[in-house]
RNA sequence: GGUCCCUUCGUCUAGUGGUUAGGACACAGGAUUUUCAUUCCUGCAACAGGGGUUCAAUUCCCCUAGGGACUACCA
């Protein structure tokens, strides 16, 4: 090693979108580049022509941005090591699978997926060991040299080794052995010209100086085929620590189809990026000492690769809730607001055609924010701050809506009426002056009001509800509720009720 | 089938050869409040099972069970 520089990457393939399985993975790779003031880059796999997405390449940039994780080098910022997307790198794998051909550690093969699928077929029947049986291992020269000349395809497959016993270190698990015998010979270059990731993996990682390889815990198994692969190549290999999965809370993998899979989905879903950057770092790594709410610095601070868990960990969305909560309380409101504003553009609330009432929003998020656990829980509150209710809540209509309510209300319109500044500390006299005049408890005008004006039992304090909403919304609702708790009085006796 | 990995409250986890096995989320109860939420108390709840090693194992070793990954010209 000329240097103990830290440098790792996140390396996803532009398959779909960007699964919080691989931004956790993409996490604790930023996390441990910057505790080492090392490099974190960002490499694109793509060499499967099939499964490639054109739009994924810009979900996962844009997933990770959004997260707050930034690479110093890769697609869009480059670097001394690029180009960092493997399409454009096919030369160096060729010539990468040249050498270890004629170094003698790798082989030409010709056979036809028909005859793979056949040998395969005959190996389960056996239940056997399965993979590729060397057949071209031992072609003569002068077979490969016709096959080439006919121009038939082939893919160029590394030469196991026999007899060995590879060993390599897991950071997290520590050592890992396998037979040598129980792995085939497998490609590395395919009929298209293109690398498999065994070979584009291992030849990157090498050109670009990885230090560290932290992946998901399915590269375990293909681990001794690239620690033989830099043996062959003569490369000292970079050191592993295999990250566990992340499970859906019915211990299944996380899907689409069982809510939520994708960064971005989280992000619909109305969570904050700093609350799930937090969660997701939590998920398989704990710093000790008790400490859960921490911010980028302190877990960039604390964070050590031993720390991680090599047990598969639930996602609990519950938990997700709670922390999000902790950051929506913290988030200035004016930027909380700036979240929210197209959200309830999308729910048609705002008046396009009027400027923006940003004062108005910014109290509305004051007093929705300490009760809403995400961005999606406000907005979903915020529908009576712009209309107009037009139905009361059944229940507390029964509850508040008796029929006296409606001269109590009548009385509290007048009162608001003439209130000088409409302030939340003259409401709350106002409110409690009349009720102890008449007698009553000021609940017994407090709930019926907070039903006429917002349609719901529950929400922000009374006063400063109202206060808010303003006098010309708050009288327009007490008249409208006033008329609909008189039409449906006189309504009632024609009316049997059960 | 083969190989490999994993196993502390329901969940995320701390932890040690001798601890009342700690915290957090969730859940339940209570306090506060005009409601809801917040907040604050309190409670519930775990070392997968079986063998060893040891004066002593949740901790070290082995086995079993359960879960998972890989076993492609996918990554």
């Amino acid at each position: 090693m000329m240097t103990d520089e830290v440098r790792v990457r996140f390396a996803p393939s532009p398959t779909g979108y960007l699964h919080v399985g691989g931004a956790r993975s993409a996490l604790f790779n930023y996390l441990f580049a910057k505790r080492h003031r090392g490099t974190f880059i960002l490499r694109i796999e793509d060499t499967d022509r099939n499964r490639f997405i054109e739009e994924a390449m810009r979900e996962i940039y844009e997933s990770l941005k959004w997260l707050g994780i930034t690479w110093d080098e890769g697609p869009e910022t480059e670097g001394s090591c690029g180009p960092y997307i493997q399409s454009e790198r096919l030369e160096q794998y060729r010539t990468h699978a040249e050498l270890l051909a004629a170094k003698g550690h790798a082989y030409r093969c010709f056979c036809s997926p028909e005859r793979l699928a056949t040998i395969r077929g005959e190996q389960e029947k056996k239940k056997g060991k399965l993979g590729y049986d060397g057949f071209c291992r031992t072609l003569s020269d002068r077979e490969i040299q016709s096959r080439l000349a006919s121009g038939m395809p082939y893919v160029i497959r590394f030469k196991i080794p026999s007899g060995r016993c590879v060993r390599f270190n897991d950071l997290i698990r520590g050592t890992i052995e396998y037979r040598s015998d129980l792995l085939d010979d497998f490609v590395l270059l395919k009929t298209d010209g293109y690398p498999t990731y065994h070979l584009a993996n291992v030849v990157d990682d090498h050109l670009m100086r990885i230090s560290h390889v932290l992946r998901g815990d399915e590269w375990i198994a293909s681990t001794p085929r690239h620690v033989l692969l830099y043996e062959a190549f003569g490369w000292s290999p970079p050191s592993f620590a295999h990250l566990p999965i992340i499970l859906s809370s019915n211990g299944g993998k996380l899907s689409k189809r069982k809510g939520a899979a994708s960064v971005m989905d989280y992000k619909r879903a109305g969570y904050l990026p700093e609350a799930l950057f937090n969660f997701l770092a939590l998920l398989g790594w704990a710093p000790g000492e008790d400490r859960e709410k921490m911010n980028p610095d302190e877990m960039i601070a604390s964070f050590s690769i031993e720390q991680i868990s090599p047990k598969a960990s639930v996602f609990d969305e519950k938990k997700l809730e709670w922390m999000n909560g902790l950051y929506m309380a913290e988030r200035p409101v004016a930027s909380l607001t700036g979240e929210v504003v197209p959200l309830l553009r999308e729910k048609g609330w705002l008046d396009e055609t009027a400027p923006l009432d940003t004062r108005y929003i910014e109290k509305m998020v004051l007093l929705l924010r300490e009760r809403s656990k995400r961005l999606s829980d406000l907005v979903a509150a915020a529908h009576y701050f712009f209309i107009d209710p037009v139905a009361y809540d059944e229940k507390a209509e029964k509850k508040y809506f008796p029929a006296e309510a409606a001269d109590h209300l009548l009385l509290l319109d007048l009162g608001m009426r003439n209130c000088p500044d409409f302030t939340r500390n003259s409401l709350e006299e106002l409110f409690r002056k009349l009720a102890e005049s008449k007698g009553i408890p000021a609940g017994t005008l407090i709930h019926p009001a907070r039903l006429a004006v917002s349609g719901v039992s529950f929400g922000p304090g009374l006063f400063e509800l109202l206060e808010t909403l303003g006098r010309e919304r708050v009288l327009r609702r007490i008249e409208n509720a006033v008329a609909h708790i008189r039409k449906k009085a006189t309504a009632r006796p024609t009316v049997h009720e059960r």
